[in-house]
DNA sequence: CGCAATTAAATTGTGTACAATCGAATTGTA
DNA sequence: TACAATTCGATTGTACACAATTTAATTGCG
């Protein structure tokens, strides 16, 4: 009647690591973004739309792997603050466009040192970044 | 007046992989937690109680990188479907005890298959899990 | 063309996360 | 021993996440 449990013990998962680890990593950039007055998720959507100019909510998505559900309330905030513009698509209605505005872009200016500064209080070196990247991409099936 | 601004590219960050690679994994868990009624975070609450028996809510905390914020209500849901007791500490009337009930320990019978099935969808082989799993505890600092 | 199927966002409801604050119990020290 | 400082959990408020449903626009097929 002995059952062995041991699969079931919370070190024996790779899931936890990487669900703390996440979590801990963002409230390492909390500082930072409140100086932007930015949430961690608006960083990582800024971001993408800092690369592209514009994108739609379903790009948006497929990116960061988040649904409307997360992104319309977040979106409106960032319209509402004035870093970007939301607007449907001539072409097709049921599109909304986001556009970064000159607002958001200066945004950009102030949030290019922040990688840096937490690049510097990584317990990481830069091989093992690298590795760690690699399988995380490997299991996101990249 | 060129500037660069790679580093905030998405692909060159470290933190979004991991925040989305922890999503992704335990979307895959929630099919096999639906059928025992818990969340991911109630499970992996709960995997502490089964392997310790007890625990006070700070214990909890620290081990889960939680605090009462987020686990108040979680062990007061977990109370009211019957898996958990809660109770004050005679010595020390500050600690809530979290005690296992015979439910709860039945439920861990149900739990126990789920990280076999996990494991057997990872696109990781056991080399790459065990590296990865490296690399997350020496980030976290463990 | 007409209309069913599909698509994109928005909405609703539940459950975390977490900062900040509060209140009760305990501890350390003058 | 008073009493200030600390500790633990609960509460409050904000912001995600995400499943499920809804609404409006577009597409594709008979």
């Amino acid at each position: 009647m002995e059952e062995s449990y041991d699969a079931l013990r919370l070190e024996n998962q790779l899931c936890f690591p990487l669900y703390a680890c996440s979590r801990e990593i963002i409230k390492q950039y909390k500082p930072h973004l409140d100086e932007l007055g930015l949430t961690y998720t608006q960083y990582i959507t800024m971001m993408v739309l800092w690369e592209k100019g514009e994108a739609t909510v379903k790009e948006l998505g497929e990116r960061l792997y988040l649904d409307s559900g997360t992104l319309t309330p977040l979106l409106k905030k960032l319209e509402s603050r004035g870093c970007i513009t939301r607007a449907r698509s001539k072409t097709d209605e049921r599109n909304l466009m986001i556009t970064v505005t000159r607002e958001g872009e200066a945004l950009r200016e102030q949030a290019v040192s922040i990688p840096g500064k937490m690049a510097r209080c990584s317990r990481l070196n830069e091989a093992e970044a690298a590795e760690l990247y690699r399988l995380l991409q490997k299991m996101l099936g990249k």
